[in-house]
DNA sequence: ACGGATTTGTTCGTATGTATA
DNA sequence: CTATACATACGAACAAATCCG
């Protein structure tokens, strides 16, 4: 009851196990992993089992599989985890193991106008609330973020100004965040936004625009983000297609 | 013999049908999908079948399954293809219904120092080709590519001053690029950088450093590309996971 | 709160197809 | 041509999550 991966799928134990000898060099990169049939004699499981395993393997770029050959250790462990994994900014400073904070700028209920009814699918009067924060990194303003929601997805009268804005939807609010786009972009400077992040108008800004999206792919956060360019940048996983 | 989908996989045809069903408005989004077993009776094939086919459907980010409840139809036809997706800069300029251009600015085989050696795993005196290119799109300079590559995976003497780099490559050298890792950072203009892509030093430029590896994560080809900011962003798909 | 029906998730075993060496 | 390896497909059984009466 207690154990923790009691009743684990076995290809997801294999996985591990699988991850685990890679990690600790049993198995090599650039190396053939043992046949499908082999592993699944070693694992006394079918081939079946082995082969969602390896799948999963090779979703995560751990391995790659080859018609005819076999199945090979990716070299470096490519789990940059990048931008292409969705997290919120608190998570983001987490990860770097700083200390996320954030300051309240703005935070209001306004009736959305044309361009946000049209984006949220919204009715007449249906209100929005605007949040515009600093966030912190060890205390040191690090994005300025500013974030709209759809009123009626919130509690009433909530300002979210403490809380990752993630978190707060998906404790509070019942919205589960599944996945974004996001464009990027550079620009200058801004008077009010680099006065707020103390960097100088000239450090130019890495701008992300992002749409977040329900797992109904309903729009239920729309937000933009400044990062302080000179201690931020962003890695991204780009696979080639065919 | 010269149909087209000639024996392609099952999974794969049903794959088609039911994207063309989605895009039909059989199916609407948000909708929940026949279940497996529904399916396969109508296909007459297995539920495995079936499933690997929601499977793909899954990853290509078209639907979404619910364990317990079923398989829902993502809403927007949400356009994976961006930046996740690798593709050269030639590719990017002709999606987006441009002509590609190349203007020389340098290119010379010279040995590799340290940090060269370090990434590209050289043994001593081994040379690397170094070249700076303007890429244009309709005559206008779009981005200033400094390219590195091994030597010994070019034949001798090329230059790369005219083709894409990804295409020469593959069609002469046998190299196939698979993935990258790339790390978007912006910084101010700089002086030959700006004065080449005819923008103002003010600009500021997005930079992408990539790390384009082959399949079998060889690191093959280093580039750092800087692009106009003001005529030129990024999308990315994120997903959460777990 | 319980139970049964429905739906997806996991696993098995087997057979056949296709790519590569 | 043959052996090996991965790819696709079938059908069956049971598990786990969800829903509804």
């Amino acid at each position: 009851m207690y154990s923790e991966d009691f009743q684990k799928s076995r290809y997801l134990i294999i996985m591990d196990n699988i991850k685990d000898r890679i990690e600790k060099g049993d198995f090599n990169p650039g190396e053939r992993l043992p046949s499908e049939p082999e592993l699944a004699k070693q694992f006394k499981v079918s081939r079946s089992t082995i082969r969602e395993a390896l799948r999963a393997l090779e979703q995560e770029n751990i391995v790659t599989k080859k018609h005819g050959i076999g199945t090979f250790v990716k070299a470096k462990p490519l789990y940059t985890s990048g931008i292409e994994e969705l997290f919120s900014v608190t998570d983001l400073i987490l990860r770097g193991g700083h200390t996320p904070g954030t300051r309240l700028i703005f935070s209001e209920y306004k009736t959305a106008n044309a361009e946000e009814k049209e984006i949220f699918n919204l009715k007449d009067d249906e209100k929005i609330l605007l949040v515009k924060r600093i966030r912190t990194s060890n205390q040191e303003p690090l994005v300025y973020c500013i974030d709209k929601i759809p009123a009626h997805l919130l509690p009433e009268g909530c300002t979210l100004d403490r809380e990752s804005i993630f978190n707060f939807l998906e404790d509070k609010a019942e919205v589960k965040i599944d996945c974004a786009t996001t464009n990027i972009e550079t620009i200058n400077g801004l008077p009010e936004i680099s006065e707020n992040l103390k960097c100088d108008v000239k450090t130019p800004l890495l701008v992300l625009k992002q749409s977040h999206f329900d797992e109904k792919t309903r729009l239920v956060l729309y937000s933009i983000n400044y990062f302080r360019s000179n201690n931020f940048s962003f890695n991204v996983f780009r696979k080639r297609l065919k």
